[in-house]
DNA sequence: TCGAACTTCGAACGACCATTCGGTAGAGTC
DNA sequence: GACTCTACCGAATGGTCGTTCGAAGTTCGA
């Protein structure tokens, strides 16, 4: 059975935020030790409860692997949609987009590195509907731009189907490297892919 | 106990076949199903065995895991060396590893991916070291040339520490789209990479 | 302060799974 | 043709794991 939040408003604060905790929690640990390899006892332990308690927030131990995945992709596509619907100068919104994509990423670490470990998972099964097709529109968004550059500068290789490949690449790989605190800010990062995908325009 | 070939020689090409198939049939059903969540029985069964059949072979299933990573790493390790080995223009060393790598990513597909999912398994163990020291000699290898055209033509963003990262994306997410028989070649894509790198250098 | 709603516990259960091992059939060797 | 090495079988085993559920403790609202 799939449980519920509280239906007092006062205790919703409360239960959203420990919510919140199992899921963070989970996606680092998860991460760490992959998601088959992690016990639901050391699942849980990493967050201070018993492993019945997990079941208070979610229905099984799936179905918080599928929310760590809508946690990850879900703002990611709503904000790059706000960032586009404005017009715009194409390399502009490029660079705007690599740089919210980028803080996104290196912000989501966990979230990350377990939506890339279980890229199987994700891609069958109907409960995997919706990543399925969140991370889609987001790769059409990203290639829609890429379209857009391409035909006013003409100077992405290839129309830009490998230039959008690089990119999801380049980006996606980034988490298997950056440390904040580093020589390089997330900005640094984004501007450089971004800097590298345009390098043959004037600039 | 750990299986050992068979001491008649004129035994030993076949059980080196069929040793090759079990490891190949792994990689491909590991990458599409997940390593942990096939079982032993769907394993062999892909591969005409019965699940005792398995320990003919490995000793254990986390072997043939590690099995599939040397068979991964080794190789392209071996080549990139090779073709290192003699002295050259830096860029075209660059454009000759980047073929290679791409080329033996596509042929190894399954390697790949399974290679990537258990990342973090990887990175733990003594199993594991050969893994990873072939892995981070193969980075340093590409690091050395990449500093090289730094050196030669200083266009690269970074002094090339960003464009390392650039690349090992851009190759590895390759086998998460690329698909052979399509538009592109694997030395397309490849030159497209490199192309990309080098935009900024007179060419 | 009382009762209802909420949160967590943790032992128990049933399912699954990697590995073992005694047995068997066939191929190579003398 | 007998003996040995090789390849594989597949039921049995021991262990692990996700999930359940009744009970206990806690917080809230009246």
């Amino acid at each position: 059975m799939q449980p519920s939040p509280p239906t007092r408003p006062a205790l919703r604060a409360r239960y959203d935020r420990r919510r919140e905790l199992v899921v963070d929690t989970a996606a680092r640990v998860f991460a760490e030790r992959g998601y088959d390899q992690t016990s639901v006892q050391e699942l849980t332990e990493a967050m201070g409860l018993a492993s019945g308690g997990l079941y208070h927030y979610f229905e099984s131990k799936q179905h918080l692997l599928i929310e760590i995945c809508d946690q990850l992709m879900d703002p990611l596509l709503e904000q790059a949609r706000e960032l586009l619907a404005p017009d715009g100068a194409p390399d502009e919104q490029l660079r705007a987009l690599v740089r919210l994509w980028v803080a996104h990423v290196v912000e989501h670490r966990g979230h990350m590195l377990v939506f890339q470990q279980e890229r199987h998972l994700i891609e069958r099964g109907d409960e995997w509907r919706n990543v399925r097709d969140s991370r889609k529109q987001f790769e059409r968004l990203v290639a829609g731009v890429l379209e857009r550059v391409h035909r006013e500068d003409a100077v992405l290789p290839d129309d830009g189907r490998l230039a959008l490949a690089a990119l999801l690449g380049m980006v996606n790989h980034t988490v298997q490297w950056y440390r904040p605190g580093g020589r390089l800010t997330p900005l640094d990062v984004a501007d450089g892919y971004v800097d590298l995908l345009l390098a043959r325009s004037a600039r």
